[in-house]
DNA sequence: AACAATTTCTAAATAAGTTTAGATTTATAT
DNA sequence: ATATAAATCTAAACTTATTTAGAAATTGTT
């Protein structure tokens, strides 16, 4: 059953060489460790021939290293989510690794255990995460201080960290002074609750301050807090309470895609047409349907291709460089644009 | 730097026993090997008290069993197979395996080295593939005749396999059916070229089966071939020229969420307003956002939760039969559904 | 030709577990 | 008390590669 696999002592005996040889060849130290070229090309061939492949367990038993980074992220189907995996493993790929992408589910306990198993057993050699945690705690272990960790789309405010993240503040400050533009004054921002998420804080921390530069005051009945755990019904609670009362509304801005989603779910529901309205509707975060979604959705897109290779490459970095500049964090923050679609 | 591992050695010899014991019992073998229930206890709870995790590579090279499921599919950020992904991911997660995910670009050399890579070196226990090869040659090789491989969305014809997916041809003939009840007679679709992809060949057999149900004759003008290299473009050209000759259309319909979107920019692109033209758009594929698209968009949707659930499975399943029942190929068929949108 | 200096190659250790075959220890029977 | 059986446990082999330390072969020098 199934062909017996080539290893590195079938061709040493082929060739009466040793193993230790083959092994040199096939890593490309022939020249460094003195072997003849003639001797080299020889392996090679054979081990063409024979179809040989390095056990991959072996080696990363020996070396400990595995080529493997793993990718964690909350939801893998969100598309910002699924867009960034798609290139950050083209850009590993292109270097030799290979990436691994998990799902978290949202749930910490989940994230730290695939931390455990992934990472504080080397079972990969880096690690890119979306992380869901709260507080920097755990990463605190000793176990992972020293080990290649890149954050992307949040970071941990109590501990320094290498992340690669959107310009959160400024691309919500730029689209709130777009709808300020627009001639709105009462814009009623949709926020998920409970939020230490680096992310969120700096959306609203820019809506706040665009308001601010614009001498319009925030109230707070123009920002609801929605919870994570039911985000469908409570944007319907909340939203259908708010525009029944408190000052006339126009428009509506949400602080991500999936409270967006929610809140078009929302309008289908109870009917409320924006357009008819006049409310206006933005949402942090860009995804390509909303070209033809109705209404119209003005939108802060995210540079995913870039926030990709830069995490991919960070974290790249960070395994070559291991201990070498551990004390120098990087910190990328990439630019954000905004998509109009009046 | 860095704190060291526990190794098994490390609790043996804390308990002055011998790593073997120590092996069994965390393995959940003591009761098998004879180890007094005292004995287990000593040993699990310094296990505990030491932070003890195995080292995997070292299991794996010795066991050739890596707990490790690869899902290899066209594009992880097409929702069709992110939403795969998220499911095969629980599921996998809740049996104590986990999966990796990685797209191959739809680029079959990809596919195949990531297939030798992963499979052939036994770095993985199983796989699951939405394959972008063409023809079953590949998977021919006795390399893989024995290894674990569930094909999902797609199978290839010319091989025996196991394989999970929706059922296309009902579908298909289900949403052509529902158009010529709302009284087209002139149903455009959309295909992808070339395709010797199952999916889509049952979804033109399906299309062309319910015509002839209802006494329509198939046009050849009533079916564009998209070639998959530059879809967009093609869509714009040969969507234009159709719309612009030939018989009056009164329902598109696109034979995969890809299309649908090209077909939606084309008709942005164009100014081309399918409601007011009378025009019905359909699609196979159904993605959440479609609720909210302008135009209405009546599509199949396909059980994506159903399918991630049975691959998994039937995955582990092959992988713990290996060889027992090799000769039964699986054939997992489910059922789609139409969403009207009207 | 003899010895040193290079060049080329190899035996053995190592990574960290699992498993096999067998050794001890304890319990039971006579 | 002794032989036998049963219950516990262990030494060593094994998985497949990489790497270290050193051996063998070749070349150069006088």
């Amino acid at each position: 059953m199934g062909i017996k696999k080539t290893l590195l002592e079938d061709i040493a005996k082929e060739l009466n060489v040793s193993k230790t040889l083959v092994s040199m060849v096939i890593n490309g130290k022939g020249d460094a460790y003195g072997i003849s070229k003639k001797t080299q090309e020889k392996v090679l061939a054979k081990a063409g021939e024979m179809e040989y492949t390095p056990n991959v367990f072996a080696r990363a038993l020996r070396t400990g290293k595995s080529h493997l980074i793993a990718l964690l992220v909350a939801d893998i189907s969100n598309p910002f989510y699924s867009n960034i995996a798609k290139y950050v493993e083209k850009e590993l790929a292109s270097k030799g690794y290979n990436l691994m992408i998990c799902s978290t589910d949202e749930n910490v306990d989940r994230e730290e255990k695939l931390i455990s198993l992934f990472a504080e057993q080397h079972m990969i050699d880096g690690l890119i995460i979306a992380t869901t945690n709260t507080s920097g705690e755990y990463f605190k272990k000793e176990r992972l201080r020293n080990f290649p960790i890149v954050f992307i789309d949040r970071y941990l405010p109590d501990i320094e960290s290498n992340y690669v993240v959107a310009n959160n503040y400024q691309g919500s400050l730029e689209i709130t002074e777009l709808l300020i533009q627009k001639g709105c004054k009462n814009i009623l921002a949709l926020n998920i609750t409970p939020s230490h998420i680096s992310s969120l804080t700096e959306r609203v921390k820019g809506y706040k301050d665009a308001l601010k530069k614009h001498d319009i005051s925030f109230k707070d009945e123009n920002l609801l807090e929605i919870s994570f755990d039911n985000i469908q019904s409570d944007v319907k609670e909340k939203l259908t309470k708010r525009l029944k009362q408190g000052q006339k509304i126009d428009a509506i801005y949400t602080l991500n895609n999936h409270i967006a989603t929610a809140c078009l779910n929302v309008f289908n529901e109870i009917g409320f047409d924006a357009k008819k309205e006049g409310v206006y509707f933005a949402s942090f975060d860009n995804i390509s349907l909303f070209d033809f979604v109705k209404p119209n959705i003005i939108s802060v897109s995210q540079p995913l291709e870039q926030i990709g290779i830069e995490a991919a490459n960070l974290a790249l970095h960070l395994i070559d460089s291991k201990g070498t500049d551990a004390s120098a964090f990087k910190k990328i923050v990439l630019p954000t644009s905004i998509i109009s679609r009046d």
